[in-house]
This record gives C-alpha cells, sequence and structure tokens, in this order.
DNA sequence: TGTACATTTGACACATCTTGTCAAGACAAA
DNA sequence: TTTGTCTTGACAAGATGTGTCAAATGTACA
C-alpha cells in the first residue's frame, strides 16, 4: 500500500533529483525532506502544496492521501477504528446537510 | 445529533447530580466537566473510562463515539473529508490483515 | 583501500497545542 | 440582595510538532 513517502520519493527519483537539489526547489530542510520520505515525519500542509507545485502533482490527491494517514495516524491504535471512522462520517454528512 | 457532551450531561442530569457533586465522583475540576458537558473541551482517554465507571455506562459505546469525534475535529475543516476517510478505513483494513 | 558524494540519524531549540487549576463572572431562585 | 450553581478566562506545566545543524552511515568507483 503506497504511502505518501513512497510517492514523493518515487516522483523525486523519477526526476532524478537528489535529496539535496529537491530539498533546495522545495524550500525544505534536506534532513526533513528525508524523514517525509520516509514517513519517519509528515509533512505540513504547506510543504505539500510544495510538493504538488514542484512536482507538478494533483493537490487534491495528495491532500486526500495525506489527511487519510493523519487520521489513520489517530486510530491505528485504539479498539474500534472502523466504527470510529463510520460515527466520523456520519458527523461531516450530518454537518453538511445542517449548512 | 448526539455529542459526548450531551450524552455526558444528561446521564448526570438523570442522576440528580450537581457539577460539583459529579466532579467529585470523577475527580475531575468542575469547570472541566463542565466544558467537557458543553463540548468546549474533550474529555481524555482516563476521564473517559471514569465516566463509563461512575456513570455505569458501556465504555466500548463511549470509546467509539470519542474517537469519532476525535477523527471529525480533525477533519471538519479539510477540503475532501469523506475521501480521506475512506483512505483510512482502508489502511485499517490492510493493516489488519497485514498483522 | 581511500575518497567523494548522498542519505540518514540524533540532538537541540523554539513554537504550538493540551491539560489542569484557580478565581472571578454570570445566572437563576428565593 | 443573598445563596447556590454553572460558566468563563487567564495562567502554568507538560506534551507534541517543527526546523536546523552536524555527525554518522551508506555507496560507488578510482
Amino acid at each position: 500500500m503506497d504511502t505518501i513517502g513512497d510517492i514523493l520519493r518515487t516522483e523525486r527519483e523519477n526526476r532524478n533529483l537528489l535529496l539535496r537539489q529537491a530539498s533546495a526547489l522545495l524550500e525544505i530542510d534536506q534532513a526533513i525532506l528525508s524523514k517525509i520520505e520516509r514517513n519517519e515525519r509528515k509533512a505540513t500542509k504547506e510543504q505539500l502544496n510544495g510538493f504538488a507545485k514542484v512536482y507538478e502533482l494533483d493537490i487534491e490527491t495528495l491532500l486526500i492521501l495525506w489527511l487519510g494517514e493523519k487520521i489513520y495516524k489517530n486510530i491505528e491504535n485504539e479498539d474500534f477504528p472502523l466504527k470510529a471512522l463510520k460515527v466520523a462520517e456520519e458527523k461531516v454528512k450530518y454537518n453538511k446537510t445542517k449548512k
């Protein structure tokens, strides 16, 4: 299952960019970039926009994956993750109609 | 749509407990309890267990609702919440089989 | 092997978010 | 007003997130 880190690493390699070069383009410290690509750190939302721009990736796809992983990190060690997701989903739908 | 706060306030009132009394039983500061019941603060997991014990509520139900609200707070102001939830769900299922 | 270059790791400081504590404010009933 | 209940806001301590840097590790090849 592809993680954001996997994708970003692949995209960088497809462009034949070294970490050093990509980190300059992205204005992200090389150490942080390394960690993001190995899923040791989560990118900030701002950094995510940078990736989309520099690598010309679809920001929507990236955002969804990024948020999905954020959610997952919240629930991976909890007891009833799927039921909790269902609750969250219902709340989203409910509050959409309410507006 | 019932929030944890709503439920906890109702349960306390059903038992004719004042905030002061409930906060003593629960060993939670009264100000915090007030805020939890009005959904201004989220209970900690430990406090949640306290509620279940003192009010004799099903801890599983409480946990699911609590986690669901936590997830929801993460996504309510994001652009593609439902798709992100789907991603998280797939990750949960995928990592379940992996173990 | 040694050297140059790329990547990873870990320690640190700084900022932001979370949590608990407390006192004062708001509100209702008598 | 007085009394009792609930709410609000300010604060401190702790936890978590983020960026920076230098040292350590890994890799290719002369």
